[in-house]
DNA sequence: GCAAAAGTGTTCTCAGTACACCCATGA
DNA sequence: TCATGGGTGTACTGAGAACACTTTTGC
């Protein structure tokens, strides 16, 4: 197989995560990285999605798998391609003009972006070549290219998706609390929820099974744990087609 | 400004019609046709979706619009963006190939898809030199390359949006009747609509304005005539936070 | 016993749904 | 006067929203 990288064509990976403890929506990113030839000045020093270009012998899907594989080890991630972006500008700023003359990528690129949502805990950051980052969507760093553009609209469209699917629980451990989900809730679409409301309808939901067990290690009363069960929810899925326009 | 095409890249239009007379959502084709070169024998004979590569000065949004009007004249119409297709073999099959060998157009190519929302009667499909034609979504030709799935997922994604936004009023004249309006939900969505419920329901939408016209033309009692406001739309949207996972 | 978070019930309101007949018009 | 499609009203049901206190546990 060969490896011919299409100099126009790239994916790139927003990567949202959820810290438990902090109740922050994270994303992880990269550093950028780059020093005047001298050593005397920093020309770049900012953060990007992960992102490459396509093999010529590759699915764009089959990219963006490879792209996260190579900067978390996942590969059974909730993933979706949510838009393409390709301004003839798109990475004409002046850090991004030294940044790739640097690299040697010097062609148009569109990039097609992808977002996918990972367990926190399943990233090790440390272990990749990357200094890789999670950084909390309401406190992001300077950003390399476009790809602040990127993120808000992987996370708009994060925020409407997460409404109608149950993508929610890709971000949490196996076993969680009904606490928990509704935290999860609160971080993306920053709003309050009320606790009894929310809990009778997570409840009442076929797919929301209760677990033999209860939180440990906590200091106060441990809660009640439940799985998620894609299998149920997709047997009794049914479309419905309330016009709420 | 200099034209120049990027061979690795295109846009692909999926436009959507709706014809009041047969109540039927049409789409605008465009005819495949080659013969050998004797003309002993016809080698391609399809349908396609009107597209063309990007040129290098232009957005991704500009390219669909350019292509857009190339075809139809129209300019402000609904645009979406809704997918990219990058599959290494999604031009490949035996009748493609022939197509693309006698079209030069020679490289990988991914392909960003769109689709408009139109107003039938602004299409004069004579028009053109394309040999464009309107085809039922339901009742579609033979299609070349991979645009009878770019079709298909054209197709679900203005079904999921035509339920959460008043997109649907783009496929109507400027002046309509609720009746109309029912009847364009039921042929993209393929149910039926109770016809006192729906009547309530738009009628009370403050954005369906009552005009003091009806029907002319008909023979029976002519209908009301509403319009469409999308200012009004606009100020009075407001997010809901509906979680209906 | 106290701090901290888990867990629990009721009432109201509104929107969706089901359902069948009369009306206005042009031919 | 008749054929055609336009237009109307009511009762039921279920889901969402508002709202505050008790319980369980670890320390």
């Amino acid at each position: 197989m060969e490896f011919i990288k299409n100099p126009n064509i790239s994916v790139d990976c927003v990567v949202f995560g959820y810290d438990p403890k902090t109740k922050s929506l994270n994303l992880l990113l990269i550093k950028r990285y780059l020093e005047s030839k001298d050593g005397s000045e920093v020309l770049v020093d900012d953060y990007v999605l992960t992102g490459y270009h396509i093999y010529e012998h590759e699915t764009l899907d089959d990219s963006a798998t490879r792209v996260l594989k190579e900067l978390t080890g996942l590969t059974n991630t909730y993933k979706k391609q949510f838009k393409a972006f390709g301004d003839p500008n798109r990475l004409k700023n002046e850090k991004d003009m030294l940044w790739i003359d640097n690299e040697a990528f010097n062609f148009r690129t569109v990039t097609i972006a992808y977002y996918f949502l990972v367990k926190t805990e399943d990233v090790d950051v440390n272990k990749n070549k990357y200094q890789a980052k999670w950084f909390p969507i309401t406190d992001l760093p300077e950003l390399g290219f476009d790809h602040e553009k990127i993120i808000l609209e992987a996370y708009e469209d994060l925020k409407v998706k997460c409404l109608a699917e149950p993508i929610i629980f890709e971000l949490l451990p196996d076993k969680f609390t009904i606490n928990e989900v509704q935290d999860v809730y609160q971080s993306i679409l920053n709003i309050e929820i009320d606790n009894r409301n929310f809990r009778r309808k997570l409840i009442n939901k076929k797919y929301i099974i209760p677990l033999d067990e209860k939180q440990v290690g906590v200091s106060k009363k441990p809660a009640q744990l439940y799985m998620f069960s894609k299998d149920i929810y997709e047997k009794m899925y049914q479309k419905n087609y309330l016009i709420s326009m």
